[in-house]
DNA sequence: GCGTATGTTCAAAAAATATTGAAACATCAG
DNA sequence: CTGATGTTTCAATATTTTTTGAACATACGC
């Protein structure tokens, strides 16, 4: 099946050709896949936060896309993700237009950011709730039982939604 | 299109018929499901768990499917979720056969169990694969920076791994 | 300013996950 | 013992999530 030699000197863009990841790239990825399900982060985004992790300079999209092998749809939504939870940041060469990217500094404050910007508005839109919930049981004649544990439920709901603004500053700006 | 009084007294088991959830059982439930989803456990697994919590007394098997509406498969497999993480309790009725469900205690120590048997033995898993990648990259000339970064990543799967068993005592025998 | 390098969007396809239900299994009350 | 009750299993199905890729936007170097 071999074709004539694709009309050979495509002037265009000599077709960069990427390196294929590496055995021990492969692993770490492996293992950021791993506990990325934990939290439900899709293994597309783990595999590039991975390769950022393990790259000793900054990786502009292109790289990105074709070393993982993934679209660049993916690689987009990737990055977005990444982004939004502060967990990555972009370098600008001078003189490209192109961005390259690099872990953040810090992995525990990204985590502790991806929590946060996972739980907080579930605790937020719940609080409400919660109470409703709590003043019915109350209303109505429910057991002393449910009653307790509704109040501890939403003792918890209002304590964790005090302290987890404090484990770190808001996102910046975007 | 109302049949002909379906052969009365059909003397098998007057059909139960559950009551479906109150209103605020269901909204109990939208928190409890919300909640789950963030660690990525089924909607099914946190409906039950909101209806035992919602319940005065113990609930038994065909109570959860009737008052859920849900598949027979579904509540075997949510209870076997529950209990396997220490999050329900079993009560037998003498003279049945039929088992009652209630929820454990505290519900904080049934996340931690749960957040446990989610993550530790990911990073069993991982513990080995840290320990080879960073080997190879001291091996190879990779960069202090990428070094440096795998080994803080190594040094935190080992404190993890040693600090999570102490949060509770290992899953009780079954 | 123009044209293209660079990135984003989003509908459709693919993959992963959850649910169902009927058949197999287990157990105990009689 | 045994048969009906109570539960689990699992292949098929339904649902949800993720990925793809081609069309669309944007802006920067020239």
């Amino acid at each position: 099946m071999t074709p004539p030699a694709a009309k050979l000197s495509a002037r265009r863009k000599s077709r960069p050709s990427f390196a294929p990841l590496s055995a021990h790239e492969a692993e770490l990825a492996v293992f950021f896949v791993r506990m990325a399900g934990i939290l439900g982060v899709p293994r597309s985004v783990a595999e590039i936060y991975s390769l950022l992790y393990a790259s000793p300079e900054a990786v502009d999209f292109d790289q990105i896309q074709g070393r993982l092998g993934m679209s660049k749809g993916s690689v987009s939504q990737g990055l977005k993700f990444l982004r939004d939870h502060g967990m990555v940041l972009s370098v600008k060469a001078p003189g490209s237009r192109r961005e390259r990217w690099q872990p953040t500094p810090s992995l525990a404050a990204s985590l502790v950011t991806l929590l946060r910007n996972q739980v907080l508005p579930a605790l937020e839109q719940s609080s409400p709730s919660l109470d409703r919930i709590l003043q019915g049981a109350q209303g109505s004649q429910a057991s002393p039982e449910v009653i307790e544990r509704l109040t501890r439920l939403r003792r918890w709901n209002a304590r964790a939604l005090e302290l987890f603004p404090l484990m770190l500053p808001p996102p910046r700006e975007s």
